[in-house]
DNA sequence: AAGTAGATGATCT
DNA sequence: GATCATCTACTTG
């Protein structure tokens, strides 16, 4: 991990992925963790990424906001059962959104990539985004999967190899929690502070 | 700058 | 047929 808030620089990228360790911590814990990663997406298109810099827990059986509330287990939450480090896709009106499988086996938890701020492949993203505006790029759970070229073909993949993966980025000065977003209907779960941000970040979604 | 309305489609009951 | 872990555009000030 680099200094406090500091960026990798940008010439001569190389990534190296996290290891399967990395996603064995609790839910909470790995929320907060992923703040300040990269998040990797290579396709035809070219290599894009971006810092995690937002990201809410879903912790299974007693949330009453996750999809796996009382352990549903559905075709779509199925690979929420798996282990720690898998891919969650799912759709959300016409928007893909990526989540990080977590906690044990059986035990259906993951953690929503909520914003990342851009680092490489900016181009792309613009292109993928239609849109020059950077702010705009990747600050929402729909906006940074278009602009990564993450899709429902994803599902079920690990977060550790090419070609959707995480890698070690900068350490956040601040880290802030708060209650979720978007889930109005789900009772005392909508309380909870399970919401992680880099405290003063731009791209953070509003 | 902030708030609201409408688009839009898969998943589940 | 109801329910959304959202986004954009359009309003108002």
């Amino acid at each position: 991990m680099r200094q406090t808030g500091e960026r990798l620089p940008n010439d001569s990228i190389s990534y190296k992925p996290v290891g399967e360790a990395f996603f064995k911590l609790p839910t909470l814990t790995l929320a907060r963790n992923l703040l300040g990663c990269l998040l990797v997406k290579e396709t035809e298109e070219g290599i894009a990424s971006g810092y995690i810099v937002e990201t809410e827990a879903y912790r299974g059986p007693l949330d009453q906001a996750a999809h796996s509330y009382n352990n549903r287990r559905t075709k779509r939450t199925e690979v929420m059962f798996a282990e720690a480090g898998r891919v969650y896709t799912y759709l959300m009106h016409t928007h893909c959104l990526v989540n990080v499988v977590s906690g044990e086996v059986g035990t259906p938890e993951a953690v929503l990539i909520r914003a990342v701020e851009p680092y490489e492949g900016i181009d792309l993203m613009i292109k993928r985004r239609g849109s020059m505006a950077m702010k705009n790029l990747t600050s929402g759970p729909g906006k940074l999967t278009k602009a990564l070229g993450i899709h429902m073909t994803d599902y079920g993949r690990r977060f550790d190899e090419p070609p959707i993966y995480i890698a070690p980025g900068f350490a956040p000065e601040k880290i802030v929690t708060g209650p979720r977003i978007g889930i109005p209907n789900s009772g005392e779960a909508k309380n909870y502070p399970w919401r992680f941000w880099v405290a003063g970040n731009p791209y953070v979604s509003k």
